[in-house]
RNA sequence: CGGGGUGUUGUGUAACGGUAGCACGAACGCUUUGGGAGCGUUUAGUCCGAGUUCGAAUCUCGGCACCCCGACCA
């Protein structure tokens, strides 16, 4: 991508009225747009980001069975009449059609997926399995706050399994655990994620979520001194002591929720009838389970835990690109191989954003570690004498020169 | 939803009730080219509506918007 032709403008200017460093930088360099309260627009770069979560997202979910669908975003009433929630559930965006249709803009999609798996289910044959969406969720928040951190529009995947037993439910619950894990490993931000145990809401007595610490964060949670079995506070009020091991010292953390995977048991397949003919022919309601991640979330919270006081520091794995080449002088000889480079790079598909800007040196600079590509790769008069361009990572403050044909063993 | 705060060019900010100014950005020209460079010219603003006043960005009332605290939170 030349970065003459991106759209977007970064600004030096600290964002006026906001205190989370996420949504002060990603605006400032040019990844996301406020709208309006709790509603952002993505931009190339913030998009480029998010395809990569969602990817790594998808894989995880297709390496435990999931099978990737679609659902809609706009839907019927009388669905969330039948499980209650058409009244009580606060949050839940209700439209009115130019008659007087009432609809519901999905916040999750249990009314949509469990009257769906009613059709493909009869028999404990068709069981078990999962289906997954990577959506728009709509949820009418009563105060949107920090930036893409808690929006009233926000980018999800949700997973829905179903299983003809408990024990088999069970099972495949604890695989998903694993999987979050290594989802967040993948993301950086591993280490500082914990599974924790929290209140099961309207569903189940409890669920799992992945807590990221982190100060921006909105949830506290306790985690064990002994054994690093994290609960959140709503559960540590009731159990003083830890639930694996009953030590009662605890260490207390900031924590933001990016994740949250929830036993559903029959609560849905109850009020749709979805039930199956087991092998002594009875008949039963399935077991499901439901398991969210919000991307977007997940986006700002990388960016919450991984920056300095110059901008952002992108993992590789989701970073928008994972080369800035830049170019310094703009006479033909350093133009010219400059852009050789930069198509010998694409050419070897790494993703790569070429500043060809005439632009001064300390104004490009100081853009790209806003910007925050993991590799900094820079051309001059100065390193072509030597064969080479320098080298800096933008999580590291060295800077060497790397000899042109050794440069793509670095990537 | 309860409470608090703030609305001034694209961004960040200043202005006692009395000429709306500064920096950045953008545009043009010249210079500069290893950390947001320099000089000159130009561009563009008081959230909306009422009221008080000779006069309102400033005071009052209403509305709207945004931010923060709390409550809520698949």
């Amino acid at each position: 991508m030349l970065q003459s032709k991106l759209f977007y403008k970064t600004n030096k200017n600290k964002t006026a009225g906001v205190d989370s460093v996420s949504h002060d930088l990603l605006t400032r360099a040019g990844y996301v747009d406020q709208l309006m309260s709790g509603v952002y627009s993505f931009l190339p770069l913030g998009f480029l980001v998010l395809k990569k979560i969602e990817n790594i997202i998808r894989k995880n979910m297709q390496s435990v069975g999931g099978q990737e669908l679609l659902l809609p975003v706009l839907q019927p009433k009388e669905n969330w009449i039948k499980t209650n929630r058409w009244d009580t559930l606060d949050i839940l965006f209700k439209v009115k059609s130019s008659g007087d249709k009432e609809y519901a803009m999905g916040p999750t999609h249990e009314e949509i997926i469990t009257p769906l798996a009613k059709k493909m289910v009869f028999s404990y044959r068709d069981l078990p399995f999962s289906v997954f969406q990577i959506q728009t969720k709509f949820r009418d928040e009563l105060r949107a706050k920090s930036g893409i951190l808690r929006t009233r529009e926000f980018l999800m995947k949700d997973l829905y399994s179903f299983h003809s037993t408990q024990a088999d439910f069970e099972v495949y619950y604890e695989k998903l655990a694993k999987v979050y894990a290594n989802i967040y490993k993948e993301f950086g931000i591993g280490k500082i994620t914990y599974r924790t145990m929290a209140s099961g809401g309207s569903f189940s007595k409890y669920s799992d979520e992945f807590q990221t610490l982190t100060e921006a964060g909105e949830d506290i949670i306790f985690i064990c001194k002994k054994c690093s079995f994290a609960v959140n506070k709503e559960i540590k009020v009731e159990n003083p002591a830890c639930p694996k091991c009953q030590n009662a010292d605890f260490e207390e953390k900031k924590s933001i929720e990016v994740g949250n995977i929830f036993p559903l048991g029959t609560g849905f397949s109850k009020p749709f009838d979805l039930k199956f003919t087991d092998k002594d022919a009875t008949e039963k309601p399935v077991i499901m389970g439901c398991y969210g991640i919000g991307l977007s979330r997940v986006l700002g919270t990388i960016v919450e835990a991984s920056h300095d006081d110059k901008g952002i520091v992108w993992p590789k794995s989701v970073a928008p690109f994972l080369v800035h080449l830049i170019q310094i002088e703009q006479n033909p000889k350093v133009a010219k191989a400059t852009k050789k480079l930069y198509l010998d790079l694409q050419k070897q598909n790494i993703e790569v954003l070429y500043d060809d800007r005439q632009k001064n040196p300390g104004e490009k600079f100081a853009e790209s570690d806003l910007i925050g590509i993991p590799y900094r790769v820079v051309v001059s008069e100065r390193t072509l004498a030597v064969n080479s361009v320098e080298v800096k990572e933008r999580s590291k403050a060295s800077v060497k020169l790397v000899k042109i044909k050794d440069l793509t063993k670095l990537f």
